[in-house]
DNA sequence: TGCTAGTCAATATA
DNA sequence: TATATTGACTAGCA
């Protein structure tokens, strides 16, 4: 039951029109109104860092200078959600119809159309959403209020969202209109006088209707939560579908899929979920959460998000740049399951494998999963908390092109997503590592770490600046000659034998100078065609294949592949100016500039043409050359 | 059909 | 107990 008893005199919008006097009264402003017929006058803040008083929009449009209509605590409110509850507090907006993104019409409140919650934030000036947030938390802990009941009294929205919102607010630049107003309740809440009168009146009806309800039926042990909150009735019986919980290793499987191509196409989620014992919904669901959930943490310097806030940790990033198929996916996630239990101190070896063998490189055994990795549980075995975030610099050295990569890198030749571009559609938020069609935002940036997988020591010199580039810090010392990773569609003993093999050789591999050596034979030119079957199929796909080398003119790309390596340059972050010079002066993307390829590279490539575009070779033309090379090899 | 944005609510954590 | 996290879901959109 809603403790009503909460009944505050309407809101007025204009001038003229009384705003409740929770709200301040005759003359009170709303925060940052626009003008219709100007701009904005007034920032949302004072230099102080107090609001300014809300700044009336004198000459806003009749239609809405009428009273929003009283909202009263309904009868009823079962069966919607809360965001459409009318709050109690002179907060409070009328209910929205979702349809016209308007108020519900009340018949009880006829006359001209009042403003909906989405018009007002339509015109509302920006608002600091840090400020807002910070100014209710500060009051919330002062006056002992819980989130549960400010959300449910003054936002309409459950606890967590209140807790995601005030720990997490975005900034208001990217915020939906109707993510606005949850700020527009808040600031209001916060010029209402009363507000904390009215919490604690509410607060305290909460209290002792629960202890009534107690002493009527002490049996019940119904919670509070069921009480006061709008509980809707699963209608139908349809009810949410349980949650799942997933385990660490899914989580690490997730993640790592995630790097690969955090856009799997079908067949990759039909893997993914047969690999992990899921269903596809939950694996889509995860890649939607994940995707939006990274978003969350813009960190561009325009933004004006929490510069508290750090961002969230980096994907495994010995995917960075890679491909996913089953095999490079099983690969990959048995080196990361076989780190993340070093770091734990726990043994390598998995039960009845040799030591250090992880069972996804042996498909004959039961499938990667919850159950497979030899029976252990890592939640149980590295225990809760793990920080899988970064890899520590030591284990993956075979692919230091993948630093300047990014996730349109990733994707598969199969899954098809390279096309569209990658910048953020609002142009503001976090540089976009994902070169996507217009209508994708970019899932955050992806960290690199090309030493991951590699069982050497950690490099120092390696500076991971962000998605995509990977600092040289001084010039361009060479690191590992090891240059590119090429995993190729092997038996897996004979992968990991040769895997070992090349880890022994780059031990002793003296001449880093010379990547020449470490750069891969030219294999066959691919196929214009090629590289079309999905994942499923490249596993299934014979030995490495040999043929004749590409030769010298193996670029330029196909017009599809020079998309998708612009693609991959258009996420990439500002690497430090000295890197920042000159290649893909052709690219069509904006932001595009990649760092140039070192000297030594060159030598490398001296025979090979750079990309088309290109005036030289970068690490963009020489990661989309490597691509080919790999993928010619799985599609010759 | 699949995406984003927003949200709920179960669960974990402080 | 309060707050944070996160899987599931919906609405709207292209």
């Amino acid at each position: 039951m809603r403790t009503g008893g909460y009944t505050a005199p309407p809101l007025y919008l204009v001038g003229g029109c009384p705003l409740p006097g929770g709200l301040g009264g005759p003359g009170a402003r709303l925060p940052g109104m626009l003008s219709t017929s100007g701009s904005p006058t007034l920032p949302p803040y004072t230099s102080s860092g107090k609001p300014h008083p809300l700044k009336l929009a004198a000459d806003l449009p009749k239609s809405i200078e009428s009273p929003l209509p009283p909202v009263g605590i309904p009868p009823s409110l079962g069966g919607l959600p809360l965001s459409s509850h009318p709050m109690p507090f002179d907060t409070r907006m009328p209910p929205l119809d979702p349809l016209r993104k308007g108020p519900l019409s009340n018949p009880r409140h006829p006359g001209p159309v009042a403003p909906s919650v989405y018009e007002m934030a339509a015109l509302t000036q920006d608002l600091d959403t840090q400020v807002i947030t910070t100014k209710i938390k500060e009051v919330l802990l002062a006056n002992n209020i819980g989130q549960k009941l400010f959300g449910e009294a003054v936002l309409g929205l459950s606890q967590g969202s209140v807790s995601e919102l005030l720990s997490k607010p975005k900034p208001w630049h990217m915020l939906s209109i109707k993510g606005r107003e949850p700020f527009i309740r808040m600031q209001l809440w916060l010029n209402d006088p009363r507000n904390l009168e009215k919490l604690q009146h509410m607060k305290n009806e909460r209290r002792e209707a629960s202890k009534r309800r107690r002493a009527l039926d002490p049996s019940a042990e119904v919670s509070q939560d069921s009480q006061d909150v709008f509980q809707a009735p699963s209608p139908g019986g349809t009810s949410k579908k349980q949650r799942v919980l997933f385990s660490e290793e899914q989580k690490e499987a997730l993640k790592l899929a995630f790097a690969l191509d955090p856009y799997p196409n079908l067949a990759n989620i039909e893997f993914l979920a047969q690999e992990l014992q899921l269903s596809t919904r939950t694996i889509t669901n995860w890649f939607h959460n994940h995707r939006m959930r990274l978003k969350q943490y813009p960190g561009s310097p325009g933004g004006s998000s929490s510069p508290s806030r750090e961002p969230p940790p980096p994907p495994p990033g010995q995917a960075q740049g890679q491909t996913f198929d089953p095999l490079n996916f099983r690969i990959l996630l048995s080196q990361r399951i076989l780190e993340v239990r070093k770091e734990k101190g726990l043994p390598p070896s998995l039960p009845g494998l040799a030591p250090g063998l992880p069972p996804s490189l042996f498909p004959h055994l039961p499938q990667l999963g919850p159950h497979a990795l030899g029976g252990h549980n890592l939640d149980r075995d590295l225990g809760s908390g793990l920080d899988l975030s970064m890899k520590s610099e030591n284990d993956f050295d075979d692919n230091s092109l993948d630093e300047d990569s990014n996730m349109s890198g990733a994707m598969s030749p199969g899954g098809g997503r390279s096309e569209g571009e990658g910048e953020d559609r609002d142009g503001r938020g976090a540089p976009s590592p994902v070169a996507r069609s217009s209508r994708r935002k970019p899932a955050a940036p992806q960290w690199v770490n090309p030493s991951w997988a590699s069982g050497d020591g950690p490099k120092e010199r390696e500076v991971i600046i962000n998605g995509v580039c990977v600092m040289q810090t001084d010039d361009y010392r060479p690191r590992d000659q090891q240059e590119t990773v090429r995993i190729e569609p092997t038996p897996v003993e004979e992968a990991r034998a040769r895997s070992l093999k090349e880890e022994q050789e780059e031990e002793h591999e003296e001449d880093l100078q010379q990547p020449a050596s470490s750069m891969p034979t030219p294999p066959p030119r691919p196929d214009p065609a090629e590289g079309e079957s999905g994942p499923l199929q490249e596993e299934e796909a014979a030995a490495p294949q040999e043929g004749p080398a590409p030769g010298p003119e193996a670029p330029p790309a196909e017009e599809g592949e020079v998309e998708e390596e612009e693609e991959a340059a258009a996420g990439a972050a500002v690497s430090p100016a000295a890197a920042t010079a000159s290649c893909h002066k052709g690219s069509t993307r904006g932001s595009s500039h990649q760092p140039p390829l070192a000297p030594r590279y060159w030598d490398a490539l001296r025979r090979v043409t750079p990309r088309r575009g290109c005036e030289s070779w970068c690490r963009v033309c020489l990661r989309a050359w490597n691509d080919r090379q790999t993928r010619s090899s799985l599609h010759p």
